[in-house]
DNA sequence: AAAATTTGGTTTATATTATAAACTTGTTTA
DNA sequence: TAAACAAGTTTATAATATAAACCAAATTTT
C-alpha cells in the first residue's frame, strides 16, 4: 500500500539538490548552495552522500584560479528520482 | 525556491499515518499498523509525535475487553498535510 | 607587500530521528 | 493454570541532518 521511500532521496536537502540537477545539465557547488539556501557544510555532506549512492557525479576543477565543484545527475540518479516521485504520490494523493 | 518541508510530516511513517487518516473518519492502532506495515514500537512513537504536534487526536478505549487506540486527524493536521503536499510539489515537479 | 577578508569548500561535533528490541498488562486458548 | 497471543509502551541503538569550526588559496585593502 505505502511503498518504501528511498532514504537517499527522502531528505530535504538531497531532494532539493537532485530536483535542481534534474532540470539542468550540470551545476556547481556555489550555485546549488545559493538555490537551496543550504550551508556549505550541510551541502558538502549531502553531495557526498548522493555521490556515494551513484546518483550524481562530482567533478573538481577550477574556474579561473578558484576551485569549482561541478555536479551532474547520473542516469541512476534520474531513475531513482522518478521512482521516488512515483512512490511519494501514493502518500500524497 | 525550495520551501521548507514540515519536519513532522517529512517522515515516512508519520506521512503514511496522516495520509491514511486523511481518507477516513478515524482508524485504530491495529488497523494503521496493518496498513502501514510498521512495527508497534515505531508506530507508537510516531503516533505520539503526531499527537504532540496537534495533528491527530488519540483516544484510548476498549473494543470488547481489548484495549483499542483510535486516531483521528485534526483540522490542524489536515491543513499541515495540505501544506506539505503543496510544498513538496515544488521539489518534484 | 603585509594584513585582512573572501571564496570555496571539508571535517568534526552535536542534537535529533527513526527504528527495533525488550518489556508490560491483560486476554484467550489448550 | 500454563502457554500463547493482543495491544501497546518504554528504552536502547544506530543513522541522520545540521551547524560550527576549521583550512587553503585567492583577492582585496591599507
Amino acid at each position: 500500500m505505502f511503498p518504501k521511500l528511498d532514504p537517499v532521496l527522502h531528505s530535504e536537502l538531497r531532494l532539493a539538490v537532485v530536483s535542481l540537477l534534474a532540470g539542468v545539465e550540470s551545476a556547481d557547488f556555489t550555485y546549488i548552495k545559493k538555490q537551496t539556501g543550504a550551508t556549505s557544510g550541510n551541502l558538502s555532506v549531502q553531495i557526498d552522500k548522493l555521490s556515494a549512492a551513484g546518483y550524481i557525479t562530482v567533478e573538481k576543477g577550477f574556474k579561473g584560479k578558484m576551485p569549482c565543484t561541478t555536479c551532474r545527475l547520473t542516469e541512476t540518479g534520474l531513475e531513482a528520482f522518478r521512482n521516488y516521485v512515483t512512490a511519494l504520490k501514493e502518500y500524497i494523493s
